[in-house]
DNA sequence: GTTGACAATCTAGCACCGTTAGAGCTAAAT
DNA sequence: ATTTAGCTCTAACGGTGCTAGATTGTCAAC
């Protein structure tokens, strides 16, 4: 098999899962592809392009094969949808919110699914600037979320991860704090995602200008 | 002046500016300190911590100060407040969000803030439960918003930034996404920012369970 | 005053990292 | 047959996080 950025990229996604994003070396991934080193460096210009393309491999997962909203489907059950892809797609791979936020990608599964976007909600009634405005603020809380999650989850401490220590907290006072801890510390359920991301929804419904009947 | 962690990581916290999270370096770190290097594993047990550290500065540079809301300060105005404190110290620094984001962070003035987020919530109405579950979703918001922002204006690609590459947009294909071009470049823009705050915190009032009056 | 203990720093170096220079191989094009 | 282009190789450079172990400074106990 020819060796290829996108076979690079791919490959370097699999080591994730073994290796988390700070284990992830230029030779360790040669030799999973039964290369030398220097040689991924005439596919691609350097490490950061490469986290780049897995980043974009992440997002075309996330974004492939999107359909337009069924007939019975509200805007809100649709984009739900999306964000839950986005979410999955970043945590099928260690750290891959990590890898996925702010990096630059493209790709024609993209800009497709994100022109889907701005139609489903211009057809809900939004103008193109609500909905060109909006939806990113459902993808930062979705990176954001996940983000924590995997750094909460993640192995990347080599001791007790500091997160999972039972922080004991001072009743008197913090007593509120304190009452609450148990829904703290059961955070990484999927509950807790949806709750965010529902408050999420909710908001660009309630703040949309009301310009169609 | 004695080197203690908190030295060292307001120190990182400095030199992040100058030379972005790749950048930094125990060595340099150390010069900065006029000290060898293997002294920092003396107060810090490896660079990990220091960053957790140093996360941990940020976001107690966000919380530092914070007092409950004025008495015509409605709940949405002080917790906008604090999302924006929480924003600027991430903004003060480069890579200041992937630094914040994901790392674990504790320390008075943080447990004290999030003790009156839950009491400003609950006075609101809220129960704890709601308040708990609501506000992490918009430090997810924050966070992730931030993230993408620093991405796109920082300096970590050597080349020219592929995110300021002006995208050429198939009109014909994705006729939406050309004709909102402009918002989506004007993105850095604090007005973004804004409006996706406003979403989240109109959501929350939206999901509310209003068992009070 | 000497001794000891301990905190803090030092020198030296290990194993590994991303990356470059440049030589070598292979297969198609001339 | 020779050139060209595409791809891989060996060798190595400067730098990284981090550890081991010797060395210093300080200050209390004897």
């Amino acid at each position: 098999m020819p060796i290829t950025p996108d076979l690079i990229a791919r490959t370097g996604l699999r080591l994730l899962n073994e290796v988390g994003l700070d284990g992830l070396t230029m030779r360790m991934l040669a030799k999973e592809l039964d290369v030398q080193a220097p040689t991924l460096y005439w596919h691609v210009k350097n490490k950061h392009e490469l986290l780049d393309l897995m980043a974009g491999l992440i997002v075309a997962e996330a974004s492939d094969g999107v359909e337009a909203p069924g007939r019975n489907e509200t805007w809100q059950q649709w984009i739900a949808g999306l964000a839950r892809r986005m979410r999955d797609a970043m945590l099928r791979y260690r750290d891959g919110a990590r890898v996925a936020a702010g990096s630059y990608s493209t790709g024609p599964s993209i800009g497709r699914t994100f022109e889907l976007v701005l139609r489903t909600l211009t057809d809900a009634g939004f103008s193109t600037t609500e909905a060109a405005r909006a939806f990113p603020a459902v993808l930062h809380y979705v990176v954001g979320f996940t983000i924590e999650q995997q750094a909460r989850t993640g192995e990347n401490y080599e001791g007790p991860n500091p997160y999972a220590q039972k922080m004991t907290i001072d009743e008197t006072r913090y007593p509120l704090t304190a009452s609450v801890t148990k829904e703290l510390y059961a955070l990484d359920s999927d509950d807790n995602f949806e709750y965010g991301l529902h408050i999420v929804l909710a908001g660009i419904e309630a703040v949309r200008q009301k310009a169609v009947p």
